[in-house]
DNA sequence: AGTCAAAATGTAAGCGCTTACACTTTGAAT
DNA sequence: ATTCAAAGTGTAAGCGCTTACATTTTGACT
């Protein structure tokens, strides 16, 4: 069966396919009688217009692609939820694709996003080859950064300053007694996000003039077994940490299934602090302190920029969010003998 | 600046565009000489196929739409995730909608996917409205239902019988000498995963003879608060439940949260059981006892059944797979007096 | 009634690709 | 050498839409 064409709707109303075509995206610039014969007329015929042939004559695609490490851990499903209802309003579809953490899988992505032409791109964090930035300006696809933001990026980014964040947490762990204190951090190559928490955790460690041991700051994926593996490793250590500082919070969550499994408790015997605040940090025993990421807001903030970045607006624009510490639990004083609480 | 086409690549390798198009699209219909020729002008050049255009020419888009329900919660995180993959491979975009649990904004979705041009879509369960049905089959559209599975399901489904998975589980409790259950049930209406889900439950206990008390089943919404809540009501009740049955994990872990904030103390207290074993089972304390879904496998193979159905196969097939329970230690044996373990 | 800018509409040329069909070249079999 | 199917290539007609430009209609003023 063949669907209807624009100018099946154009005949039977009797007009020109130009004015069924004005009447769809922008009815202003048609009578109200020509307007509303044309919509009875779509809707009597149940016409759609044709996505490719639109794109092919107007050479815009209304559609925004994202290209994000991995949909597998919560981290950007709800930035993204965000963003993608924030463009949907706009009449813009938002197109998913995921690197899984890797720099050449990121570039590849965004080749085939560009092949589908999509009118903008966001990327996460700032991390990766010149290439792609060049292929982007190149093309002269706008696209703006998420999870990220420093002050002098060069481009339009949205998101918080990692480093800062990490530091003001790592500065309530020393207000509370804390000088012990280990990391399990993310995989920093190729991810920015990763890199400057660890920076902010080092900042503030060296700033109370304590002494920062490369060795109590482990790299993992984002995994629990090897966050909890990590952690395990980290408590064989003669000095055990009474801190361990998580790259985020699924490292926070397999740090605990790891320090459970060594008998140990959280808080009790180790603190155990998180990053993202995303809804697993509610479900575990005890909750988790950690950073506050306004998620939602980021993605409808991201939407916005990219909007109007694709409406033609040009100057580099930074969005920062401020992300609070929320202290729930899992973070406890060190007591005067060393022993936690 | 403009983009190359493959006129230009046409033009500077000495051939008609016809044959750049074959030697792109159908290598072994050209000679292996030209092919090389022009492959060696579009790296030159730097050419990409125009979406649009190829759209409009070819009547395909290599895209496949899939709605989900959110993306807020992990539940299909990784099945999609797998899906993308294996569509990935075979050079076919997903592209993801979200409907919220609404039936409207399901059939949306739907609709906009299909102005999209998708060459197919997948689809979450089976309870919907009989007009997306027809709409996709006027269209001529394949699609396949996910995460559901019926012996006499009349479209092509991957998933599996929610129905007979929970009521394993119920009987499995049931044989730990349970008794006195209750359910935190997902909303059930346009949701036939979480009413079979019910469904099987209240086969269980029918099967043993025992009464099926219609207040011990509270339908809410799959959040941590609301599950929360209700197992605070269920625990409020004079005849304490000795297991609470959770529609999901997250519902479960939600149950846990309110349990805990009672006082009370999973499993001695009361247990509790998920359904879908998301990697936040492995992070509840204790360890969640569970309905194992194949995610991944089920992802993958609806992708294969969907690419088979684009390619015109059109025998309408089901895929079953065969969840097992995963006990862990959210659930336990009940003793003589009443009281667990 | 006449004027004329503004508003509404029509005409038609593409956008960059695929593909039916026609034509040419190739090379194995005679 | 000749033949002829198979393999390779070219020609050109769209696919369904947008939009620059041309033309007609409208209606607020004289």
């Amino acid at each position: 069966m063949q669907l209807p064409t624009l100018e099946d709707v154009a005949r039977k109303s009797g007009v020109s396919t130009a004015t069924v075509s004005r009447a769809l995206n922008d009815p202003t610039r048609v009578s109200k009688k020509t307007r509303e014969r044309v919509e009875a007329m779509v809707a009597a015929l149940g016409y759609t217009p044709n996505f490719g042939a639109r794109a092919l004559a107007s050479n815009r695609t209304n559609t925004i692609g994202a290209v994000i490490p991995t949909m597998e851990n919560a981290i950007f499903a709800q930035g993204l939820q965000a963003l993608q209802e924030e463009l949907g309003e706009a009449g813009v579809t938002l197109l998913v694709a995921t690197s899984n953490y890797d720099p050449e899988k990121e570039a590849q992505q965004v080749r085939t996003l560009l092949g589908r032409g999509v009118d903008g791109v966001a990327l996460i964090g700032e991390a990766r080859g010149v290439e792609i930035y060049e292929l982007l300006e190149r093309r002269g696809v706008p696209f703006v950064l998420m999870w990220t933001w420093r002050r002098d990026c060069p481009w339009p980014c949205v998101g918080f300053d990692n480093r800062a964040a990490a530091r003001r947490l790592t500065e309530r762990v020393l207000e509370l007694g804390h000088r012990n204190i280990a990391m399990i951090a993310g995989v920093t190559h190729g991810n920015d996000r990763a890199e400057m928490r660890v920076c902010g955790v080092r900042d503030a460690i060296r700033a109370a003039g304590l002494p920062l041991e490369d060795k109590r700051i482990i790299e993992v994926e984002y995994s629990l077994d090897a966050s909890a593996a990590a952690a395990k490793r980290l408590l064989a250590h003669d000095r055990k940490p009474t801190t361990i500082i998580c790259g985020n919070d699924v490292l926070a969550a397999g740090a605990m299934i790891g320090i459970r499994e060594l008998g140990l408790n959280v808080p009790n015997d180790v603190s155990v602090t998180g990053f993202d605040d995303i809804e697993l940090s509610l479900v575990l025993d005890p909750p988790l302190t950690t950073i506050h990421v306004p998620h939602r807001r980021m993605g409808q903030s991201a939407a916005q920029l990219l909007l109007l970045l694709c409406a033609g607006e040009d100057n580099v624009t930074r969005v920062n969010f401020e992300p609070d510490l929320v202290e729930r639990k899992s973070l406890v004083a060190i007591n005067e003998g060393g022993r936690i609480r």
